[in-house]
DNA sequence: TTATAATGATACATTAGTTGTGTCATTTGT
DNA sequence: ACAAATGACACAACTAATGTATCATTATAA
C-alpha cells in the first residue's frame, strides 16, 4: 500500500538538490555525499531521469546533471510514471487480462472513484510546489 | 500501487456470497465451486476471517461459515487491516525505523493529506454498502 | 596526450511481499 | 466407524522492489 516507491523518492530528493544548485552541473558523487543514498542505485535513477527528459546530462570531467525543464514543469506524476508505471489503484486483480469478475465486481466503482480523487490532488504537485520555503 | 490485494478481494467475494446465503452455513467446497478461487488459498483466507471475528465457523459435517456480524458492521478497512496491515500510504520510505530524512521530507505533508482524504472515503465502505441492488 | 572523473548501457543479485500449496490434527453428523 | 468439514501451520513459487557491478564512452585538466 505504497503510493511512492523508493526510487521516486530518491529522484525527488536528487532533483530538489539540483534545483538548489541551479546554474551548474551537479555530479552523482556530490549528490551521494549530500543525500546518503547508495551510489549505483542513484546512478540508475538519474540515468532514467535523463532518458525521460527531466534532466540534461553532461559527460566527462566536471560533468553531471542539470534540469531540462523548469521546476514547475516537472510533475510528481511524471516521476511516478517513470519509476512506477502509469498511476492506477483501481485494478482490483488480473492486471493485463480483462478481468472475468468485472461485471460482478463490487469494488471497481468505489476504487475508480477514489483513484479519480487522488489523481486530481496529485496532479497539482510539481517539483516547485514541493519546495520548502 | 495496489490499494487492494487479492486476498482482500477474495475475502469480499466470499463474504458477499455468504451474505447472499444468510441463515445457513456455507462450506469452502461450495464457495470454491461458486467463486472459482484456489481452494487452499480460500481456506487460509476464511480461517483468518474467522480468527478476526468477521465469521463464525462450524466444524464437522455440514459445517462451514456464517457471518459473525451484520454486513453494515463489516468495514472494508477491517478486511484491509487483516490482509494488508494497517492502512497507510504516507510512509515514504523506511517503514519501521524513524526516518532520518523526515524533517527535510518534501512529500510527507502532501502524502498525509492524500491519505487522510482516502481514509475518509474508504471508511464509509462496508460489506453492505458494496452490495449490488 | 594521458590520466582522471564523469555518465551510458546493461546485466546481475538480493530482499520482501504476494500468491499460493500441502499436510496432519480435530471436530461433528450420520 | 466413516466422511466431511475446519484448525493450525509450514512450505513453495512468483513477482516487484531495491540494490550492485562491469565495461564502454566522453570530456576536461594537467
Ligand atoms: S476483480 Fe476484476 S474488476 Fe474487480
Ligand atoms: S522520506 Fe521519510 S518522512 Fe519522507
Amino acid at each position: 500500500m505504497k503510493l511512492i516507491t523508493r526510487d521516486t523518492d530518491y529522484a525527488i530528493r536528487a532533483l530538489n538538490y539540483i534545483v538548489c544548485n541551479e546554474g551548474r552541473t551537479v555530479s552523482i558523487t556530490e549528490m551521494v555525499r549530500e543525500l546518503k543514498t547508495p551510489k549505483p542505485f542513484l546512478r540508475k535513477i538519474l540515468q532514467l531521469l535523463g532518458i525521460n527528459g527531466i534532466l540534461k546530462s553532461y559527460k566527462g570531467k566536471n560533468g553531471g546533471f542539470m534540469l531540462a525543464r523548469e521546476p514547475d514543469k516537472i510533475f510528481l506524476l511524471d516521476l511516478m510514471k517513470i519509476f512506477q508505471g502509469q498511476f492506477k489503484i483501481s485494478e482490483c486483480i488480473f492486471k493485463k487480462d480483462t478481468c472475468p469478475n468485472q461485471q460482478y465486481c463490487l469494488l471497481r466503482t468505489e476504487l475508480e472513484s477514489i483513484e479519480k480523487m487522488v489523481l486530481e490532488k496529485i496532479s497539482a504537485i510539481t517539483l516547485k510546489s514541493l519546495k520548502k520555503n
